[in-house]
DNA sequence: CTGAAAGCGCTAACAT
DNA sequence: ATGTTAGCGCTTTCAG
């Protein structure tokens, strides 16, 4: 019932490599014949059938993204990135939006069906070494975003460096007692912007007590939500004397939730606290939040220009790309614009 | 070199119909025959060619979602409750992020391409003739999302009754002279919101002048962004006199704009003027943002419902569902809970 | 320049 | 219960 080349081939008196010619562009087609096709085609309806070109193609066009969904200005971003720079190719996205990390197993496997998709982007997963060994085995192109293996393809943020600078920051301000709220341990961004943070004031010569960082045990999303940093922020205020000066909280959703606990005790930032927050999301801007921008949409770029690269060089050997991410001097954390490095955007944003 | 049935076939001494059989869990296949098999897949990581599948089945198990990226709030929310409810069907997404609504000729070929999706669900993207025309023709089952087409399934939030009970709203509260700021005329949830607005003042005996009502002439995401809200706000507060003492605003994001706007003049709400907004997105709760609440999570649901029903039964007639958006009294309308016919929630939610 | 034919990997009907 | 065969719709040699 749906049309088909030979439909076409036998409207046009012509076999059906004339018409897959026609269609693929090849040359060796007299101009002619190939108008004919085409208009018999365009009066026909013709649709090419997807899955009959990509199995004779041995190519699907197709690219699996596996993005973490509860944190959708950061997912968003990245997937804009990806899309634009997409728009030009001709693939297409496959989405796979993961809610908790038991659907990551599912979705690999899915992915690695054979004809499905030709690569598989990995956004903010941390990958096992059970999962690792699988995608390996297959080995489909795959490039990690926001994560690091050095098996594949990493874009990385560097997370250290990061919490560095944010501590830094705060530390040249003039505190001498600064606390951090951190997300769930476990999570690799968790520990490494723990490190960054007090190897910063290790080498500042500033001491930090054990009460001053409380980690979140919150399973949610690693810790990084807006409940798991109040519940954090109330310990911290009960446990803590004297309060430090600053926090660096270790994302911007987290420190939003820092701020509803001090709201709650009357204080206010930077006034009694100065906070610094990580991410630079959307709502970090309303809340005049001095935080650390992370490049989303460029790294959804970035992403897509490996994965297309990997998949026209399966054998070149694994890349390793650093964003740092860059300073935005806001209102909490009682600095002045002096030290920001990143321009402040006007107007335009969204909800 | 990819692993085939063929390869399986040969290695159990099968046929490849009996392999075939085991992976689609069909009967007639001897248990000790069945074990053996998948002992042997298991042990040569055999994948199934997803292209393949869906050439023989005639079904890919794709669907194509073609979704507004400029709100991303309300994107993730009905992305979110598609994947939800898609996870126990095997069905996938294929993204189509829309920027601009040249894209949407653009995306639309892609998924009417035979075999590529079983079905495409439009989100918040107005149809023309054209493309509707399109659609029928191929008969492709389509699903409209806060849209809607008679020919098509389509789920609708009540823009009209909304707006009327945002402007009720505020006429219970005792306001006279009420404004509204709306997004650019030519989309259509801008007309029909206004159409509400302006009922429902006209019902409750309430003059409103033209000065009263700027639409924005913006034509980024048809006006529905915050500077458009905060131009359209100080436009409103150079040329209506006297102010008004309450105004509506289309969406939420524009209503962020008309707050930084009444700021910049030192005024607040509901102080000075009260405000509603519409859509209820994230940020509406951070700004204590009275507002019509769309129940974003559970169109996406009903989406696939409707899309996978339709796919079953291609010609039953094309049903229309309409949500009532809910109004969410918090705190720029100077009303109370009273009101309020959401319950609000605590804790959770993101960046 | 064009036609015929051999797959791509799988499903499903038909034999056995 | 299992093997065989004919497609699914397209791409791509290989002849001519």
């Amino acid at each position: 019932m749906p049309i088909t080349i030979y439909d076409i081939a036998r409207e046009a008196k012509v076999g059906i490599g004339t018409v897959s010619r026609v269609f693929n562009n090849r040359p060796n087609v007299a101009e002619e014949t190939r108008a004919r096709i085409l208009a018999i085609a365009e009066r026909m309806r013709y649709q090419p059938h997807a899955s009959a070109q990509a199995l004779a193609r041995k190519h699907a066009y197709t690219l699996s993204v596996i993005i973490p969904f509860f944190t959708n200005y950061f997912s968003i971003e990245v997937l804009k990135g990806m899309q634009d720079t997409l728009a030009e190719t001709g693939y297409d996205i496959l989405l796979h939006g993961v809610n908790n990390t038991t659907q990551i197993g599912e979705f690999l496997k899915r992915g690695l069906k054979k004809g499905r998709v030709d690569g598989m982007l990995f956004v903010s997963m941390t990958l096992s070494d059970k999962y690792t060994k699988l995608i390996s085995e297959q080995k489909i192109p795959i490039v990690l975003v926001d994560t690091y293996r050095p098996e594949f393809d990493s874009i990385q943020v560097k997370n250290y460096e990061g919490a560095f600078q944010a501590a830094l920051h705060l530390v040249h301000l003039g505190h001498k007692k600064i606390g951090m709220i951190n997300a769930n341990m476990r999570s690799m961004p968790a520990q490494e912007r723990f490190r960054g943070f007090r190897d910063a004031l290790e080498q500042s010569g500033i001491a930090l007590p054990t009460e001053y960082v409380v980690s979140s045990s919150n399973e949610k999303q690693d810790g990084f939500n807006k409940n798991a940093g109040y519940l954090a922020m109330k310990e911290l205020l009960e446990t803590a004397q004297p309060h430090p000066t600053a926090v660096f909280v270790s994302s911007d959703v987290q420190a939003i939730g820092v701020l509803s606990a001090m709201e709650e005790k009357g204080m206010s930032a930077p006034h009694d606290i100065a906070v610094v927050g990580y991410d630079d999301i959307e709502l970090a801007q309303h809340f005049h939040l001095t935080t650390m921008h992370q490049p989303m949409y460029e790294m959804g770029e970035l992403a897509i220009r490996k994965i297309i690269h990997r998949i026209q060089s399966p054998n070149d050997p694994p890349t390793l790309e650093s964003f740092t991410p860059a300073l935005v001097v806001r209102e909490t954390c009682g600095g002045n614009k002096e030290y920001s490095q990143f321009e402040e955007q006007t107007g335009s944003s969204i909800g």
